[in-house]
RNA sequence: GGCCGAGUAGCUCAGUUGGUUAGAGCAGCGGAAUCAUAAUCCGCGUGUCGGGGGUUCGAGUCCCUCCUCGGCUACCA
């Protein structure tokens, strides 16, 4: 067996009743980070994104816009792949809940789960509305005009009885909790297991999964009019792109199950409770980790459409750059925790660690290199104790970094490598140099190689966060070999190579004119 | 209401199994340098560690209580 390690990343399938905002932005992009984290350490990788299609409000919405289901789903979807694309999304996939594949799938896995005796016929009642497409609790009623009842949201509700399948959820509490109390890492962050946790102990209502009032879904099999109801199509998409229901696939071998599900915390129990429930039940293996991150607020307020301060992703990067922007939800908040966007401190940040950092340093390296070198990279002479403490401390902080990202901590790992360009200032602070080049050449060209080094092996390590900005500081020194796998001598520049007029890789921000 | 978590320098936060003068980044103040995107480097923090009580030789770090803030409390993704 030399086949590389494989990890499965998926991102939850965005629903198409929505148009793509920064929060759909952030969760991809914490799994693009990753992704590409680990293609450059040597894994072999699936990235998965997609869109969630079926669903009566999308029946509704599309009939409304005058199209046909699909035809809206179309258009919605064809926005989130705009999205990847604009945000540089590393995906290998990008499926949708409409495709074939996935039909087959979520029938199949339908099918497995009836064999087991886990589904069973039965009628679900409730205070339905029709607006919200949700059934409330008689508990979170509120009361209007009249004796009429209304659902929290305001809307008017009805009290509905349907046929409907029902999964076995129950049968589950015990097995989950054995889950969670064995499977420590389950659900990170850690608070959001206890969340969890609590949840399942206080008990667990068996679920309805299918509907009968609307046709917009994928069809239970042997049952007329039933239509698979949200999760259980939804989250089945895991399994769908790795090729189930052939277990015996190449894909599914390799990447089953998935390494991380990667969830906004709204969504959290969907994955943590029902879906290993689902998979469990199928005798299907269990995903290692949900991770639930946090949301963001826009300049200190919380966003919502009624508010109108939605955060359009497509726009911050008109706006800001894209690497910045990517840059900037990375390293700003811990990730798990919310945090709040701000112009300011967006321009702040990147200027400080970027412009000013990391920027400034390869503009300043790579110009007296080209001035004072003749526009090649010097050989070194022997290293001091000094240049090998920077090379081995930048070296050093691959094996922080993958700490940080096996935890999902991508501030902290982007914190450890912007420590090292820091380091590497400091360096230029005590090694002067400029004064050098007038006392001792020798000595200056080995110093200003230490420095191409260091620019080079930070290079490597910022790719997965900022893949472009990676490249152009890594064309200027024509390095053409970028994994992982480089971070030490085996990589070293050739002393020779052209040190052309360096470009500028970060350009400083401005606080741009406050929109009104 | 119930359960869980948090309250540490102006701001954002670290603080391991309780133990020498409680730390970092940013902001602010002072200085150095001049290769560089007016970028960089160095120095400077007397904080009631939310309030009160307790355990202990010793508590930000354990226990009790109170206050404030946040999250979860099922079938909208």
């Amino acid at each position: 067996m030399t086949d590389k390690s494989s990890f499965y990343i998926t991102t939850p399938i965005y629903y198409v009743n929505d148009v793509p905002h920064i929060g759909h932005a952030y969760t991809t992009l914490a799994c693009d980070v990753l992704a590409r984290f680990k293609r450059l350490d040597g894994y072999d990788v699936m990235f998965l994104t997609g869109t969630d299609e079926h669903g009566q409000k999308v029946e509704k919405s599309a009939e409304k816009a005058g199209v046909a289901p699909l035809e809206f789903c179309d258009r919605v979807s064809a926005r989130f792949q705009e999205l990847a694309k604009a945000m540089n999304f590393s995906n290998d996939q990008f499926i949708r809940t409409t495709e074939e594949r996935h039909k087959k799938s979520v029938q199949h896995l339908w099918e497995r789960l009836v064999e087991k005796g886990f589904i069973y016929e039965d009628k679900y009642a409730g205070w339905y509305s029709v607006r919200d497409e949700a059934f409330y609790a008689e508990s979170e009623l509120i009361d209007g005009e009249g004796d009429e009842k209304l659902a929290p949201t305001g809307a008017p509700v009805e009290w509905v009885e349907e046929p409907s399948y029902f999964f076995k959820l129950s049968a589950f509490e015990d097995k989950l909790l054995e889950l969670y109390d064995g499977q420590e890492n389950f659900v990170m962050p850690k608070s959001r297991l206890n969340e969890v946790r609590s949840f399942v102990k206080g008990g667990l209502e068996n679920l309805s999964i299918s509907r009968t009032t609307f046709n917009w879904g994928v069809p239970v099999p042997n049952a007329d009019g039933h239509i698979m109801y949200v999760w259980i199509d939804a989250l089945t998409n895991y399994l769908t792109a790795v090729g189930y229901p052939d277990t015996d696939g190449v894909d599914y071998q390799k990447f089953w199950p998935a390494n991380v599900h990667m969830v906004g915390k709204d969504i959290l129990r969907f994955h943590a409770v029902y879906w290993p429930a689902f998979l469990m039940a199928a005798d299907l293996p269990l995903p290692n980790r949900v991770f639930a991150h946090g949301w963001w607020t826009n300049e200190g307020q919380k966003i919502s459409k009624s508010l109108g301060n939605v955060i359009d992703p497509f726009e911050l990067i008109e706006t800001f750059g894209l690497d910045e922007t990517r840059f900037f939800l990375m390293r700003e908040v811990p990730f798990g925790n919310d945090g709040d966007f701000s112009r300011q401190s967006f321009v702040h940040r990147a200027n400080a660690d970027l412009a000013n950092g990391l920027g400034n340093l390869s503009q300043r390296t790579l110009s007296m290199i080209h001035k004072n070198c003749e526009a090649k990279l010097p050989a070194p002479g022997e290293l001091t104790a000094e240049d090998t403490e920077l090379l081995s401390g930048i070296e050093a902080v691959l094996e922080t970094v993958r700490g940080h990202m096996d935890k999902q901590a991508f501030h902290l790992a982007l914190e450890a490598i912007f420590a090292q360009a820091a380091a590497a200032d400091r360096y230029i602070t005590t090694q002067e140099p400029w004064k050098l080049r007038k006392t001792d050449t020798a000595r200056m060209e080995t110093v200003l190689y230490v420095l191409a080094e260091a620019i080079r092996m930070l290079g490597i390590l910022i790719q997965p966060i900022m893949p472009e900005a990676g490249d152009k500081l890594l064309s200027q020194i024509s390095v053409t070999n970028r994994g992982f796998d480089q971070l030490n001598e085996a990589g070293r520049l050739q002393p020779g190579i052209d040190i052309p007029k360096p470009q500028g890789v970060f350009p400083r921000l401005e606080l741009p004119e406050a929109a009104e």
